[in-house]
DNA sequence: GAGATCACG
DNA sequence: ACGTACGTGATCTCT
């Protein structure tokens, strides 16, 4: 047997701790029991445990930089300096990173007067050297000039939760260096983070061709002279000991005076007793069940809970303004099954089987029970699957998860373990603990089972008082009451009626599709010469780029992209790519559509019920799954015929639908004030129309050719997702420049809008969040990162969201006044679908004239903004005829 | 489980 | 200089 080759892993610990703690930055939920801050030890856990994972090196080192100064302090003595000091929150944690390395079995060391990333190279070499697989793990990309065949670099992105690896190949390909030359890169460009200059206005882009010429800092002095002239020969000679003193500061030292051996690196072996120890005192529970010890240890800690578990169910065991939770493992209450309930007040918990329940006239009496308040977590979930078990629960004045996502729209877990240690409550276990995930998933013994879920049941009524306060101090009551908490049980309702679907109408074209696609799969092998499998872009790349020798337009990740943008800009010069597109399409439609939704009719009924997530989105929009009923194709006529197969559930019934025209730049014109985008609604012009006339200078409408609504229709669709030039210019297929124009244009012609824009961004800078017009948050920690990308995107997402998310809460209010309106109509209409900005409905023939009254009455008066809302209707046999 | 692609608003 | 449009879900391939 030949002995396994030898790993090292490095860790640049300081660097990597510090990815961890901006990376996590939720510091108010990652605290322990004695308020000691926890985010970046965990993330750090995390990052450990996947090394040893996906690594399992046999030597392990993590290193740490050692006190303020270093040799590079007495070459340059700003070196690193002008840094904020370390923010209290994490020098709290600092100690605890060696603990918690050495629990893990690995090494730590520091080098009085070096940093970690020489300790790091000096070891490298070594390993290297002694024939050793060597990977580092730094969150600096300047470690990228130790690859060799042997030494990987990870380098972390997005906070930790992801590497990135750099070989030799990686580097060549990136930055067409080799790995030494990347040390030649920072001398050219210096590094502001730790303080040091390069030269003058050269940053990446200008030191990778200049590197490209000359190869090194050296050779680029040495024929400096021969440069023509320019402001960047200028700078170059200008900044001559800049450049060399930063390449000096920028290079790794391989040989410093490490007095430990490769030896001392051998790692030992997980230390169960440290780590359990450690996740203790951090009160990292979710990892102490990994380790298998959390159910017993963490049982014990908890609080006693005095709880029944009752086998006969009488009146005595109920009262007002009791908490309720019915369990049930599968995500979809559709189809699974109720494993058992729980419900109480305080000092007053009782847990019971689904048997003894359905046994019981005193449960159902007061589930019914409008005047008996319930609090729950989930209530659209527990009404669905009490309703398939012969009980309307009724009576919910509180739900648990529900205030939780308005609170933060983050905080939506369906665990209510994880909910609950939001707010303190740490007196629950996590179902993951309780019935294992997988394969392993199971249900346990009953004492077990039955204390978690009294313990569900005494956490929300716990929690209830609290989340109600901070709904108050957020001035989000009526969101939240008028809105969210009835439109649970309308989405409930929508959900249990379901949707007819015509199976025979998806058979027939599940039939045609089937034949078509293999005859586009022959035309496209005999294009292609050869067979492949065509929903592989990894194989299709190869054909196209490599065998057949097209351009290549765009890269992926991961290779070629083969995306449709792509393809379009082939189809002049390759005639395969039209039979791709074609078998893309078909494909697409056949899978996710015919027989995606085949799978979901179901039989006794032939209905689809959907379920609606309203605890999801970032913006208050619903989503939809199991199946997704608000993707249906509609924008082409292949697809759109899709929507055939959606009927009334009776004979002589028909589907109804109403959608807001424009409801989103209405909103944005409401919220704005902007005068000139509120007229035009309120003049009932076509928008894209009149946008054209004001930012290309037309004169009348009828002068407005389609191409230029096109792009003024873009240009709408721009501002309401928070504008770039390079956004619009892709869409538009422009340069940049030409949509800069168009932009700055847009903004000298609706100023209010630019206001608008430049506001949100201040009020997210200085809150924290945005809000909608119903005072929906999203909280937008991003928006003073110094990653350019980051904060960018936090800013657009500062400009959407209020605008999509009042949008969504229009028709939510909408929505819950619809089918009131019904109700008191005595209408036997039903509201079957939501999509954003529609609402689907079935009703007898006869009924339709006074749908097509009362629903734009509704749903045009749900909200009043400064501008009029506009609906429009369309009703026919199917959905497809409702257009 | 992640990434690519594509369906919708 | 940075590298992007906003919000979703399902299916397929591939590691």
């Amino acid at each position: 047997m030949t002995e396994k080759k030898k790993k090292l892993v490095l860790v640049d610990g300081s660097s990597v701790a510090f990815r961890s703690f901006y990376g996590l930055m939720n510091l108010d939920s990652f605290r322990n029991k004695n308020g000691l801050h926890t985010n970046a030890l965990f993330a750090f856990n995390n990052i450990l445990e996947r090394i040893f994972q996906t690594e399992e090196p046999t030597h392990m080192l993590v290193a740490f930089d050692s006190g303020k100064t270093t040799f590079r302090n007495e070459l340059y003595g700003n070196y690193k300096g002008g840094r904020d000091s370390m923010p209290s929150e994490m020098a709290e944690q600092w100690p605890y990173f060696s603990v918690l390395v050495r629990a893990f079995g690995g090494k730590t060391y520091e080098l009085v007067n070096y940093e970690a990333d020489d300790i790091i190279g000096t070891f490298s070499r070594l390993a290297d050297q002694a024939g050793y697989d060597v990977v580092i793990i730094s969150g600096d990309k300047d470690m990228t000039q130790l690859v060799t065949d042997n030494i990987r670099v990870d380098i972390t992105v997005k906070g930790v939760s992801e590497l990135k690896s750099y070989t030799p190949e990686t580097i060549r390909e990136e930055y067409g260096l080799e790995p030494l030359q990347i040390i030649d890169m920072k001398g050219l460009m210096g590094d502001p983070s730790d303080n040091y200059p390069g030269v003058t206005k050269v940053g990446e882009k200008t030191a990778l061709k200049l590197l490209a010429e000359y190869g090194s800092i050296e050779n680029l002095y040495g024929h400096v002279e021969e440069m023509k002239k320019s402001k960047l020969k200028e700078n170059l000679i200008n900044d001559k000991d800049n450049a060399f003193l930063s390449k000096t500061l920028a290079t790794i030292d391989l040989d410093s005076p490490v007095t430990l051996s490769l030896d001392d690196l051998a790692v030992e072996g997980k230390n169960i007793d440290q780590l359990v120890e450690f996740y203790r005192e951090m009160d990292f529970n979710g990892f102490l069940s990994k380790l298998g010890v959390e159910s017993e240890d963490r049982s014990e800690s908890f609080e006693e809970i005095h709880f029944e578990t009752l086998t006969e169910i009488k009146p005595e065991h109920f009262s007002d303004r009791m908490s309720l939770y019915v369990e049930m493992l599968e995500d979809n209450y559709h189809e699974g099954t109720i494993i058992a309930l729980s419900w109480g007040a305080d000092g007053q918990i009782y847990t019971a089987s689904l048997e003894t329940v359905l046994a019981s006239a005193a449960f159902k009496k007061w589930a019914e029970d409008e005047a008996m308040e319930k609090v729950v977590y989930d209530g659209k979930r527990t009404t669905v699957m009490l309703h398939y078990v012969g009980i309307e629960l009724r009576g919910v004045i509180f739900d648990i998860l529900l205030a939780s996502y308005i609170l933060n729209t983050k905080d939506n877990s369906k665990d209510l373990a994880e909910v609950a240690q939001e707010y303190g409550y740490n007196d629950v276990s996590y179902d993951e603990t309780v019935y294992g995930k997988g394969a392993k998933q199971a249900v346990p013994e009953d004492a077990v089972l039955h204390d978690h879920l009294a313990r569900k049941a005494k956490a929300i009524r716990s929690l209830y008082a609290q989340l109600n306060t901070e709904l108050a101090d957020n001035v989000q009551k009526d969101l939240y009451y008028d809105i969210e908490l009835p439109l649970s049980f309308v989405l409930a309702r929508m959900e249990i009626k379901g949707i007819k679907v015509d199976p025979e109408r998806l058979l027939k074209m599940k039939e045609e599709f089937a034949g078509r696609l293999i005859e586009i799969e022959k035309s496209v092998y005999a294009e292609a010469g050869e067979e492949f499998n065509i929903n592989s872009p990894k194989q299709l790349g190869v054909i196209l780029f490599e065998k057949m020798g097209y351009p290549v337009i765009k890269k992926t990740k991961t290779g070629y992209s083969t995306a449709v943008d792509v393809l379009e800009k082939l189809q002049a010069q390759a005639p395969i790519v039209e039979h791709i597109l074609n078998y893309r399409q078909l494909a697409k439609l056949q899978s996710t559509y015919v027989e995606g939704l085949l799978k979901y009719i179901r039989p006794e009924t032939g209905k689809i019920h959907t379920r609606y997530l309203q605890t999801l989105t970032q913006t208050g929009r619903l989503s939809s799954v199991d199946p997704n009923l608000q993707n249906i194709p509609i924008r082409m006529e292949e697809g759109r015929k899709i929507r055939q197969a959606f009927v009334p559930q009776k004979e002589g019934w028909k589907i109804f639908a109403s959608d807001y025209s424009q409801i989103e730049l209405r909103v944005l014109a409401h919220i704005s004030g902007d005068e000139h985008l509120r007229e035009a609604f309120i003049e009932g012009q076509d928008i894209h129309t009149s946008t054209a006339m004001r930012v290309f200078g037309v004169d009348k409408p009828e002068d407005v050719t389609s191409n230029l609504r096109r792009q003024a229709k873009a240009v709408n669709f721009g501002v309401v997702y928070g504008i770039s030039d390079y956004g619009l210019s892709q869409n538009l297929n422009i340069t940049r420049r030409a949509a800069q124009e168009f932009i700055d244009k847009y903004f000298d012609k609706y100023p209010g809008v630019k206001r608008f824009m430049e506001d949100i961004v201040k009020e997210a800078k200085e809150n924290g969040y945005v809000e909608t017009l119903f005072h929906r948050r999203r909280y937008l920690p991003d928006i003073d990162n110094r990653n350019f990308n980051l904060r960018s995107f936090a800013e657009r997402t500062a400009i959407n969201s209020p605008i999509q998310g009042t949008a969504a809460d229009i028709i939510k209010v909408a929505m819950v006044q619809m089918e009131k309106a019904l109700e008191e109509k005595g209408l036997q209409a039903n509201m079957l679908l939501q999509v954003h900005d529609e609402l689907i409905f079935e009703c007898p023939a006869e009924e339709i004239p006074i749908l097509a009254k009362l629903v734009p009455e509704v749903m045009e008066h749900a909200v009043a903004l400064s501008v009029p809302m506009k609906v429009d209707s369309n009703y026919g046999d199917s959905w497809y005829e409702a257009k």
